[in-house]
DNA sequence: CCGTATCCTGATAGATACTG
DNA sequence: CAGTATCTATCAGGATACGG
């Protein structure tokens, strides 16, 4: 019986912490939308320039801009105009640290693809570079070990007290 | 310079690998939404009834009941309606093994807007039950490598050959 | 409680044509 | 190439009222 997370007192679904002020609802306030995924995936995949973001992921010119736009904004793309000698400019993004970090969470939707989509895992796998081992997502608690969803636990980051006693900024 | 993964040859970018079927865009076909995601947050947050979704996601009833309806028919919750005896019977959602799968991906949606986004790492966090260390996402190989994107390299599933040899089924 | 039914808004995004 | 400009269709989702 595949069951829920387990909860320290505080956190109890009844009891107030505001769950608009959770992480993952945050983020995808920044991934808005579907494109945007599949924009940064493109980015993953080495892609750079306009065009190619337009017939890859299969977007309007339109769509395209606006989501570059907003990915640079949020700081998840760079602008890169590069020139080779003899040829003119050409525009590019690439990915940030900040965009770059965020490919875990690619990895594991596409991981949940592969197991639970399709017949036979996907057309393409993640391979150590190194070694040729494939590459899977896991959750490791700091002492080193390698977690199933009945061992986590939700806690506050900080108690009540502390978070009085540093209000938050702004 | 944080880069893209590295390609093997038939991957590059121009070559002709759909990527419509891509898994990442299949996983976001079947979470479509943004409410879907957050419905599942609260699925893993301990939420099982309809008000209770409503209210905690901050959606309108009917947009909770068509994410709820969508979630059930993709198989990623259940119904479970049970009956405390002597009151009348309530009507639930649980998460199935193929939802409860999904957690990594919510995990490392949620590190990172823990890690870029607000000043102070979000109000919750994960822990190992057992020894109360925080919980991370990461990426291991098969040989036990803890990986950078660097070290990542995409590769396709099977060889031309092999998939010939192999079709897929149904 | 657990929803359904309506109405209405804005955002997402496709198609297409055009410009530096 | 790298976009901008329209014009439209579709859909996500808020508000509200109502029924089992």
């Amino acid at each position: 019986m595949p069951a829920a997370l387990q909860m320290t007192g505080s956190l109890n679904p009844r009891s107030g912490w505001e769950a608009d002020r959770c992480s993952i609802a945050q983020t995808l306030e920044v991934l808005s939308t579907k494109s945007a995924f599949l924009i940064l995936r493109e980015a993953f995949y080495g892609t750079t320039r306009f065009d190619d973001f337009t017939r890859r992921v299969g977007l309007s010119p339109a769509v395209t801009a606006a989501r570059l736009r907003e990915l640079v904004r949020r700081g998840l793309l760079e602008r890169e105009d590069y020139q080779v000698p003899g040829q003119r400019t050409r525009r590019g993004y690439r990915l940030t640290p900040r965009g770059a970090d965020l490919f875990p969470a690619l990895a594991a939707l596409m991981q949940w693809g592969d197991r639970w989509l399709g017949e036979d895992g996907g057309p393409v796998m993640l391979r150590h570079h190194g070694c040729g081992q494939q590459v899977d997502v896991h959750l490791l608690c700091r002492g080193g070990h390698d977690l199933k969803l009945e061992e986590l636990e939700l806690a506050p980051s900080r108690t009540p007290a502390a978070r009085r006693r540093q209000p938050r900024r702004r």
